[in-house]
DNA sequence: TGTACATCAGTGAACGCGCGTTCACTGATGTAC
DNA sequence: TGTACATCAGTGAACGCGCGTTCACTGATGTAC
């Protein structure tokens, strides 16, 4: 039964954004595309209509990803009033950890970030792409120096984020997994600016 | 052709060391026994004499890597004077790069991060364990202050060094990949006991 | 110590299964007149 | 505007292939006497 082309689009994107969870989830050598069409609420044999192969699909996912997390990190910083604000609203989002174990859901460098290494010129070209607006937008809330400091702020912060997120969805023991967000939080925000949650026992030169 | 119990138990050992490389180089689901058993000189039929299921050889090559990134630093930790030495060697070992896209090539967290996380109770067991011994020994060089600050300074370095060296390995720009590592070892080690390496042009207000 | 037999490490073929992909088919959509 | 036909989004069965796993077989090792 022929769609119109507005209903096909539609379709399409939605496989997209179902893929971009999907993998995002459970891996994209574990996840089907009889699996992420069934997601979408189609039957498998009509994936062809709309992408060449699998691989194309995991390139739009992966930047359908990469966009999706990249708006949330700009949604947090509209959160602060100040840069710091701002920047501490990031980090709270990013390592939020309603079970530690799915720390940072949206993030394709957490979820999928091994297998993205591994993956065509054009997803890691989307994923480059990604990284790049990310540290963009955490850069503009790192000031106080020049914007090469900033920048270079911003990437140890994003990668330690990163980090965090990739360890504690591996470790097993759930208060240990808390304990490496909390952690890694305290010493991304610099201590006069934290808001709730309760300072180091000693405080300490700076590393 | 039956082979002696110490040749068996050899055989089984180097099994599960090839799994171990074979694992973090190309991803636990891409692959298959078949393929560690050929990189291991033996046919795949074989394999169920030494181990009930693929997963039985996850759990324990990541014990085994796990321990080869383990030993890796305490050899780097050893290179060291005083500790800042041994800081600074480590992390510069962690994350060299001959090569950015395969930076810390032994790192079971950076090579399987991802797939870790989707692995049974056992094989995430033995991953804690390893990131809990990263933790220690990392911890020991990183003084300044009670072990507890001590042991938050080097899950933080630990999860910033891992999150590096996976975006480091997506990245498809070499000359940002490096870059990426350079920052992270920049913010990583103070200033002032840092060797070769540039200093960043405008140091700055500690973060 | 020597002999006879059970054990089992390793081989190579085979198994069922799920994967990515293809295809014949359907019927609503788009288009040409 | 109405009609006749080509297009093609979506369905469901089928394809070849590689995966994890099993199995009959071989012959050296281990063991019981």
């Amino acid at each position: 039964m022929r769609r119109s082309k507005a209903d096909a689009a539609q379709t399409r994107q939605r496989i997209v954004e179902t893929a971009a969870t999907e993998f995002r989830r459970h891996g994209i050598h574990a996840t089907g595309v009889a699996e992420v069409m069934a997601a979408a609420g189609l039957s498998h044999g009509g994936f062809y209509r709309h992408f060449d192969s699998k691989s194309v699909l995991v390139t739009e996912a992966c930047e359908t990803a990469m966009a999706a997390i990249v708006h949330t990190i700009e949604q947090s910083a509209a959160q602060g009033g100040t840069r710091e604000d701002a920047f501490r609203a990031i980090v709270q989002a990013y390592l939020a950890c309603p079970t530690a174990g799915e720390a940072a859901p949206e993030c394709p460098f957490v979820g999928i970030g091994s297998e993205l290494a591994r993956t065509d010129a054009e997803t890691r070209t989307a994923a480059t792409r990604g990284f790049a607006d990310m540290v963009e937008v955490i850069g503009e809330q790192v000031g106080g120096g020049d914007a090469d400091a900033a920048r270079s702020r911003a990437v140890f912060a994003v990668c330690a984020m990163i980090g965090a997120a990739t360890v504690a969805r591996i470790i097993n023991d759930p208060d240990l997994a808390a304990t490496v967000l909390e952690d890694v939080k305290a010493h991304l925000i610099p201590p006069d600016t934290r808001s709730r949650a309760p300072r180091r026992r000693t405080p300490k030169a700076s590393t």
